[in-house]
DNA sequence: CATTTTTGATAGTAATACTATTATTTTTGT
DNA sequence: ACAAAAATAATAGTATTACTATCAAAAATG
């Protein structure tokens, strides 16, 4: 059975989980999004991908920038039902903390308990393209209605687990966010400027860097 | 008079800096980069902002994305100008890496040694638009041209200082790289999403939460 | 001051990001 | 099983973008 993740409701005209052809959106538009990336992609190429016209993909999404947002926040939610799976059951806070960076900087991998199919395929869009869905003039209103919330809410629960293990440190938040960016920031570069990271793709230096900032950083 | 900063040759056609029109493209190029955001500036636009035409500006530069990376070049080359002052003549290496942070985290100050004019407005555009220029399909081929030199220079120097502190470290470049970068995330987030940082506008949490991690990673 | 270089003015093209219309197919409620 | 409603396909069309091309006028230069 499959897991139902929150996706905003403002990012999409119709569900496409509600159909057929919204799920081979969804799919075929994750795989063709990887392929050509954000700026070559389009609603005509991704409707000849799967046999049908721009006019059908456009009744379930206003425009790509909303696809890739819809992707993003599927990450994200993905993400944090992850997060409460890795923390349920576990009484050490320390502990708790500890797998929840595993989960935001780790690699997901299949045989972990509640991983999703297209999890590896988002967090690569997500590494790649989500700077592109972010930094734009309509952040401000996109906040407004709620598209952050997953990703504010994954900040916000670590954050806490931070501040009830060390109530003397002043930046949680920045630590928590800044370790969620810098570990997509740092896969990007591993791949492509390489000189600028000591991440190879053999051992996971990420994962491992993110866990040694928070055991130095954090008095307890 | 001005210093100059070296700008890679591959990312225009005809020097900028070599004419009144050119220098015009630039300062004005970089107001309405700022206004509109890279998505809707165009060279048409420019161009009617400068009283000239698509055409002549064209001849400096092949398109917008390649306009935007020499922006963000430029920025670097300043940047790293501005490292060489802040660490000369400075003995102790604790300080010259302390000094070293500041420039890349902190925030430019007119009355700061080596100030220049346009790095203000650059630093704006590099938090909002960098991502879209590195993240790209062609990031391989801009990175084989020599256009990442002046940004790989920064980190490769502040690491070097780094493993000199203390060689026991095991990710110098990761830990430069991961600063940088957050400082501008972290700014534009408190801008924009002010939940996922501890940066107010007010004090400059981001580079104290710099100096920090350093001091706490470290060991000396 | 003749020549080269640069710019301005204008036109044109292919692609993108949509909107609109109508016919056809599929789904659904009874 | 069938009428009504909804969804999709097919097609056309529009404004804007991201350029390229051409040629005349202006400016710089040697």
């Amino acid at each position: 059975m499959n897991i139902s993740i929150q996706v905003s409701a403002t990012l999409y005209l119709k569900d496409p989980t509600s159909s057929e052809i919204g799920l081979k959106i969804l799919t075929e538009g994750i795989q063709l999004m990887q392929d050509l990336g954000f700026e070559a992609f389009t609603f005509k190429k991704l409707a000849q991908n799967i046999q049908s016209t721009e006019a059908t993909i456009y009744r379930y999404f206003e425009n790509k920038h909303n696809f890739l947002l819809y992707l993003i926040n599927w990450y994200w939610g993905i993400l944090s039902y992850r997060l409460m799976l890795a923390t349920a059951n576990v009484p050490d806070l320390k502990q708790q903390l500890s797998n929840s960076i595993s989960v935001l900087t780790g690699l997901p991998d299949p045989s972990q308990l509640g991983y999703i199919a297209e999890e590896m395929q988002l967090k690569q869009i997500v590494i790649q393209e989500s700077g592109k869905a972010l930094h734009t003039k309509m952040v401000d209103d996109e906040n407004q209605n709620g598209i952050y919330l997953n990703y504010k809410s994954i900040v916000s629960t670590v954050a806490e687990l931070v501040k009830t293990i060390d109530p003397s440190f002043p930046y949680p938040e920045m630590l928590i966010s800044n370790l969620i960016e810098n570990a997509n920031q740092q896969r990007f570069f591993s791949v492509h400027l390489p000189r600028l990271t000591n991440s190879s793709s053999a051992d996971d230096a990420v994962e491992s860097f993110s866990h040694l900032i928070i055991q130095k950083v954090l008095q307890s």
